[in-house]
DNA sequence: AACTGAGCCAACCGCCGAGAC
DNA sequence: AGTCTCGGCGGTTGGCTCAGT
């Protein structure tokens, strides 16, 4: 036989926490500090599960725990991690101090992931929805075509809340993308400045290129299953440079067996030498020297630096290690306080920039990118 | 004032690996 | 060796708040 259960799940209290329940916590983890959680509920007089005491002290009643916004410099961060690594919170939050894998999660799942997808770019594979739609025409085969638009419609619905539309409104697409395939996303943006005013003004361009009536939400129709579950295997079989698998993240980069998630995060990163901790430690998370790899022509939103870089490293056939955490240089990244200090953050610049785009152009863009 | 829907976030759920028994 | 809980994790949900109608 194994241990007793710790508590009677039946009779313990769910729910809300009252303030006297967090004072009888906090009380005992003063007197005894952290040790078997099973026994907190009895010992500190609580009528709770010991894992909801758990829960509770770990994610709202920890001294070191902030309870204010999250800094752009945060935003940042979170951002960058998340395209590394998907949706590992406990890791990112690790790369946060005071904040909580829940924080981050929820902070994730209510702003950052409608930040992203108002920049033209999807939250989940971190690439402009141009270029899934030219990966589309890329990829041979119309079953897989149909997987890629399918996540794309299955992200506009999230955030969009369109209506469903018919189901053949997909189909229509297609004759176009060659309008898009002519006009790669990243082309222009690589060469110049590198602000990413650019990449928004020309991914918004490029969905202008299609037929506003297809190209409206209804475009993205959910006529077809979610490429992250169907279409993978058969995205990441094509091995051209062009093509880019409509995964998630964090399932692109599959480690290796030998690869630890939190050995890598925690390593120390001596390239850099920055004054303030933190700095360092945020500074040291987009640094390009962390791994080398393979290079590969990926588009890639540096936060830090408002660049968007064509230059991504991606791990090949599942074995790697190496991967990025954003293509910026380490002068880049010396410039990160700086960038980030002019400007509050990154992505509210992006999106005031794309206004101010609106307002000049107004009826190129008016109602190709509002849904 | 009442209703509705969106946004937010604390808490719960369910799974998994490690370890106790 | 097998069974079970603990602790950790990511995903999901319930309920509160607030703005809009």
């Amino acid at each position: 036989m194994g241990r007793p259960p710790c508590c009677d799940k039946s009779n313990v209290k769910r729910g809300l926490w009252t303030p006297e329940e967090d004072a009888k916590i906090l009380a005992y983890v003063s007197n005894n500090g952290i040790g078997n959680w099973t026994l907190v509920p009895q010992k500190a007089g609580l009528n709770r599960c010991g894992k909801s005491c758990r829960l509770r002290w770990t994610n709202y009643l920890r001294p070191d725990l902030k309870h204010d916004g999250f800094t752009p410099q945060e935003e940042d961060l979170i951002i960058n991690l998340h395209k590394a690594i998907g949706s590992r919170w406990s890791h990112i939050a690790k790369q946060l101090p005071g904040r909580t894998d829940n924080d981050v999660k929820n902070y994730w799942n209510t702003k950052l992931r409608k930040k992203l997808f108002k920049l033209g770019i999807d939250p989940v594979t971190h690439k402009p929805f141009s270029q899934i739609l030219s990966d589309c025409r890329d990829i041979s085969g119309f079953q897989n075509s149909q997987n890629q638009i399918g996540s794309l419609n299955k992200n506009m619905k999230y955030y969009a809340s369109v209506p469903t539309p018919e189901p053949s409104s997909v189909l229509t697409v297609f004759p176009n993308t060659d309008m898009i395939r002519n006009k790669p996303v990243m082309e222009q943006v690589q060469d110049s400045s590198s602000n990413v005013n650019i990449h928004s003004w020309h991914c918004l361009s490029q969905f202008q290129v299609l037929d506003p009536e297809i190209i409206q939400p209804h475009f993205f129709n959910e006529a077809i299953s979610s490429c992250s579950s169907t279409s993978s295997s058969n995205v990441t079989q094509l091995g051209s440079p062009q093509s880019y698998s409509c995964q998630p993240s964090h399932a692109q980069i599959t480690p290796s067996s030998s690869f630890n998630w939190s050995e890598f995060l925690s390593e120390p990163l001596p390239y850099l030498g920055f004054q303030q901790q933190q700095d360092r430690h945020l500074k040291g998370i987009l640094s390009p020297t962390n791994c080398p790899s393979t290079l590969e022509q990926t588009p890639q939103l540096n936060l830090a630096t408002g660049n968007y870089s064509g230059l991504n490293r991606i791990g090949h056939e599942g074995g790697f290690g190496t991967f990025d955490f954003g293509s910026t240089s380490v002068g880049q990244a010396n410039n990160r306080s700086e960038a980030s200090s002019s400007v509050s953050s990154f992505v509210d610049a992006i999106l005031e920039q794309d206004s101010e785009l609106r307002a000049e152009f107004p009826d190129i863009l008016d109602g190709s990118f509002d849904y």
